[in-house]
DNA sequence: CGGGCATAGTGGATACGTCAACCAAGCCCA
DNA sequence: TGGGCTTGGTTGACGTATCCACTATGCCCG
């Protein structure tokens, strides 16, 4: 184990970047909200349906590619569901699956949402950064990433 | 309002910093809650109520300093208090008001988890990262808060 | 074949967040 | 002094996340 403290330069970038991150998901969620009538999460599932070529899905696939567990994709899918966004369909290969697929109302929602949602990331995230920026956020994430994986608990 | 989507380069680091908040939040909190049964949130409340040099907080006060709402912090205290890791007073000023005050079960317990989570922020997050990575990325973190102030509805 | 393990998905308990309604107390000024 | 605005805090409704237990299949191997 390293030694437990962070230096002081450590210790603001760690308070930046945890401000960053609530700020930015409040302000994203918030307008997506008020826009949309969508949450960030009901982007993302709808985002990953219309990223798949099958217009059915199987909900195991759609949790590996959202990362989510099987219990909170199951139980946001049902609150989707009963809004109209998506559909269920039976899945006769295998009788313990289901199949998701967006409907018709879910596809005009995600529509008339990605364009503004895209343009705010883009105002508020990227229009302030240079590109050299960019990249080494990009490296500066990967490396994290890795790491996660790497170090053990 | 400016050109709505993304450049590849944006897309990705885009992805990658979404992949990184959540993973990364998974994990220090899930050892947090593991080594030390609490919450991130929990933790936060600690850290503010032992940042204060009074041994009483108005909860007011409490609230600006972890912008958080108040009903959030009036709830999330109330499970603190039935927990034992703080408690409330009265206030004899402005009979509306309310103090909060950390316990020594709290302080114990905030003595104990703070290390071990400081020294899992160092691994995962800052020992990847050159003094210039983690300079730039202060930077970057504070151009976005300020975008996120500037940048209107 | 059939018992045992893995996999797919649901459901309950609990924690947490927001919003909006509410109450009580302070404050301000005609 | 007494309305009316502001402020401090709680509460209820509801959406969302996690953990864990449970059901129903499917599958594998003796």
């Amino acid at each position: 184990m390293t030694e437990p403290w962070l230096d002081d330069e450590q210790q603001q970038a760690w308070r930046a970047w945890l401000e960053v991150n609530t700020q930015l998901f409040a302000r994203l969620s918030r307008e997506l909200q008020a826009a949309n009538g969508l949450s960030l999460q009901d982007y993302d599932v709808l985002v990953a349906l219309t990223e798949v070529s099958e217009p059915s899905v199987r909900m195991r696939d759609l949790g590996v590619k959202l990362e989510w567990e099987k219990s909170r994709l199951s139980k946001h899918l049902a609150r989707m569901v009963a809004r109209g966004l998506v559909a269920r369909r039976d899945c006769d290969d295998d009788r313990r699956g289901a199949f998701v697929e967006i409907t018709d109302e879910g596809l005009a929602a995600i529509r008339a949402a990605a364009p503004g949602h895209a343009a705010l990331v883009r105002e508020v995230f990227f229009d302030g950064l240079s590109r050299t920026q960019v990249r080494e956020l990009h490296a500066i994430c990967r490396t994290v990433l890795d790491r996660l994986e790497t170090v053990e608990a």
